[in-house]
DNA sequence: TACATACAC
DNA sequence: AATGGTGTATGTA
């Protein structure tokens, strides 16, 4: 899981053109739940007599809607290994039962009736299409098929491994009592890896567990715990070593390994070295394991599905076998093409199997952008990642965490200093410095909204990531948030990647080395195997320590309101709302000073570009934006902000402007803890960090400034700040001051603005 | 570059 | 009561 490793060359290109298509006033005046009743005519007649029981029960609306369920899709209602003997009907209706109503749900329908506004536009482009498009785009279809014939390679033999139910089968293993009984590794809110007996009751990985409590009573639940997990990976992956030393790793149960070489110099089938390589595996382990074998890795990865498990499938390196084998199979069994480019390709096109793939040619050319319609086009013809992959760099780094719905702005800043942690943790164990910072937000509604800043210096510290995160969170408030995530990527490229394990060390050798040949990499045997410090969360983990925040009044929480925090005489404070008190309180000058000095320090050592030149000019000098006044670069703009508020209050200093009184009590707001919780009063520190910060960046707009331009009597410097400060506001359109968020026009602005 | 989507596991 | 976390790719403006 998010091993950085991974292959995905495969992978299906987004089909976000199709909305150029999209007209929002007809969006918007379709999205109304109409039912999609067209669907499922043909039903079962069992179906139809536990309808009418449930019309008896519930009275009314299914008279109109027949079989509402049917029209909610998800992605675990999909057929998987293992559900064979499922009664699909009764899954989706009580997987649709039990999220109807809910904000989810509600989510969930008006994505629904987006695809479908899409779908209905690629009708229509279809049907404007004239004879002479169309065979216009048959010639195209044809050349391009026939470039992508010339390059097929049946040369290699690729393996695709894949661990039957691994965690679940790795939880068994710790605990034999578990054989036999339905099982799911997860909680309530979601489930990563059911057992095969569960999944005789419909219950699925990516399934929330609640959901999946009702398909079966019995189930048991077993918390994940990637030790475990990690450890028998590596037991997993020193087998793969001896077939290929330098296998894929997709995740932690999952591998592609290039058995070409295998097969030549033992002289053995590959269907005997896929049979020996499982064995080994269950020697080791005593996990089982499914394996497919075919010409590349989009088909080996098809292969190893079919006989899961603890099976395997050999495809022929012959091209009629490959012809045949992928003509009939469901387009959805194709890594890439998942439940929306299903259900795309299906309804507007009639595109079932990858045979249609190629005789819908002229119309998947017409339609799609050029990348799309290749990979559809070679999915047709049965390619897919033959080629020795590249060693791949991880591009970024993130963290989030979903907690119940707030919209206080003092435990949201809480959030965020808790992401902001366990990020720059991460960021430090990998040595990884980013320059750009993406705030991810999912609104009480599961709107997900991001917000991004590039930098002109690499960040990894708490602090810097603190600061610049909630200025993005602050532009965003007031909102009512169930998630907050922060993601670093745009990596210093001396460190990007750099793998934290020692025995990764020769990744770097291989890069150097110049020669991307298998041969050369073949000591970076543990390649994608540190994938140690991911964080599958359970729900006690979600659900954060809200315990001690919870003693806070509300009007604390919020400091744009004049009611703020609590004055305590205390001559360390630096802030307050008071305005007649700041000027006498504030006492900027040694903070100051150093701020700037080590800021100086780390742009001289990344003059990287034009950009670079300007932010230190910046930094050095704020009168620089006066010599500018016609540059409108936001950017520019914002970014003095940030740094001249950064020089005001030159962070981690926390203690400076608030202390625990008798080591215990807290001398803002009296919140009082034991001694023994340090933790909690680390946390409670946080807090008020946040908070300042947010203060700090409020002032800086308008209050507050007032103090900076007096002090300092720059006024002209002042407009710009507070004008930058407004176009910033302004960009962020749906940034809400006004109040009360609605998500649904949202949706659809933004879906306007797309077009 | 910023943002939204889709996808995988 | 209740629908995750990490990471990649692509398209568009």
């Amino acid at each position: 899981m998010g091993d950085p490793h991974h292959c995905t060359e495969e992978r299906a290109p987004s089909l976000d053109r199709v909305e150029e298509l999209c007209c929002a006033l007809e969006l918007a005046r379709d999205l109304h739940l109409t039912g999609d009743g067209e669907e499922g005519i043909h039903e079962r007649e069992r179906v139809r007599e536990r309808e009418r029981e449930m019309e008896k029960i519930e009275g009314s609306s299914s008279i109109e809607n027949p079989r509402p369920w049917q029209s909610y899709h998800t992605v675990y209602t999909n057929a998987k290994a293992g559900m064979d003997g499922v009664d699909k009907e009764k899954v989706q209706r009580v997987v649709y039962e039990m999220s109807k109503g809910s904000k989810y749900f509600e989510n969930e329908e008006r994505k629904e009736a987006f695809i479908r506004q899409k779908i209905e536009h690629m009708h229509v482009r279809c049907a404007k299409l004239t004879a002479a498009d169309l065979s216009h785009y048959q010639k195209v279809a044809d050349k391009r098929v026939s470039e992508l014939e010339v390059r097929r390679d049946l040369s290699r033999i690729w393996l695709h491994v894949d661990m039957d139910a691994f965690y679940a089968a790795v939880e068994t293993l710790s605990d034999p009592s578990l054989k036999g009984k339905p099982m799911a590794v997860g909680g309530m809110s979601m489930i990563s890896t059911a057992n095969y007996e569960a999944r005789k009751f419909g219950v699925r990985a990516a399934m929330p567990g609640f959901i999946a409590c009702k398909l079966c009573p019995e189930l048991i639940f077993v918390p994940t715990d990637f030790k475990k997990y990690n450890y028998y990976s590596d037991l997993t992956r020193k087998v793969f070593c001896d077939y290929d030393p330098n296998f894929m790793a997709a995740s932690l149960d999952e591998a592609y390994l290039d058995i070409t070489e295998v097969c030549r110099e033992r002289g053995i089938t590959s269907t005997e070295i896929a049979e020996e390589l499982r064995s080994r595996v269950y020697e080791e382990t005593g996990l089982t394991c499914s394996a497919g074998v075919a010409a590349n890795r989009l088909l080996a990865k098809v292969c190893s599905d079919i006989n899961k498990p603890n099976g395997q499938f050999v495809l022929p390196n012959e091209r009629m076998a490959v012809i045949t084998f992928v003509s009939s199979l469901p387009i959805r069994k194709i890594g890439g093409i998942g439940k929306v480019t299903e259900h795309i390709l299906r309804d507007v096109f009639g595109i079932n199997t990858c045979e249609e793939l190629l005789q819908k040619g002229s119309f998947l050319c017409a339609l799609f952008s050029h990348s799309t319609a290749e990979f559809f086009l070679s999915v047709g013809s049965g390619l897919g990642g033959t080629e020795t992959p590249q060693v791949r760099f991880r591009k970024s780094i993130s963290s989030e965490r979903t907690f119940s719905a707030t919209e206080n702005k003092a435990l949201l800043y809480q959030k965020l200093a808790e992401i902001v942690e366990m990020l720059s943790a991460d960021m430090q164990k990998e040595g990884l410095h980013g320059r750009t910072l993406t705030l991810k937000l999912k609104t009480a509604s599961f709107e997900v909204r991001t917000r991004a800043v590039t930098l002109q210096k690499y960040i990894c510290s708490s602090e810097d990531i603190l600061k610049h995160a909630s200025l993005l969170l602050k532009a965003e408030l007031p909102v009512s948030l169930r998630l907050i995530g922060l993601r670093v990527s745009q990596f210093n490229e001396d460190k990007a990647g750099a793998p934290s394990d020692p025995t990764q060390r020769t990744l770097t050798s291989f890069i150097m080395s110049g020669d991307a040949s298998r041969k050369n990499a073949a000591d970076q045997s543990s390649l994608g195997s540190d994938i140690s410090d991911h964080h599958f969360m359970d729900d006690q983990e979600t659900s954060c320590s809200l315990g001690i925040h919870e003693t806070i009044p509300d009007e604390v929480s919020d400091p744009f309101e004049n009611n703020c925090v609590p004055n305590v005489d205390d001559q360390n404070r630096t802030f307050s709302d008071n305005v007649g008190e700041v000027e006498k309180i504030h006492q900027p000058s040694s903070s100051e000073t150093a701020g700037k000095g080590n800021k100086l320090d780390m742009v001289r050592h990344t003059p990287k570009s034009h950009q670079n030149e300007l932010s230190e000019l910046v930094e050095t000098d704020s009168s620089f934006l006066l010599q500018h006044e016609g540059n409108n670069h936001d950017r520019v703009e914002e970014e003095a902000n940030i740094l001249n508020n950064e020089a005001v209050s030159s962070s981690n200093q926390t203690d400076q402007f608030f202390c625990w009184v008798d080591n215990y009590k807290c001398s803002l707001c009296g919140t009082e803890l034991p001694p023994t919780f340090v933790e909690e009063r680390q946390e409670h520190s946080d807090f008020h960090l946040a908070e300042r910060l947010q203060e700090e960046d409020s002032g800086s707009n308008s209050r507050f400034h007032t103090l900076r331009q007096r002090k300092f009597a720059r006024p002209v410097y002042k407009d710009r700040t507070a004008s930058a400060s407004h176009k910033k506001r302004k960009k962020l359109k749906s940034s809400g001051k006004e109040g009360t968020h609605i998500p649904i026009d949202t949706f659809f602005v933004k879906s306007n603005q797309n077009l």
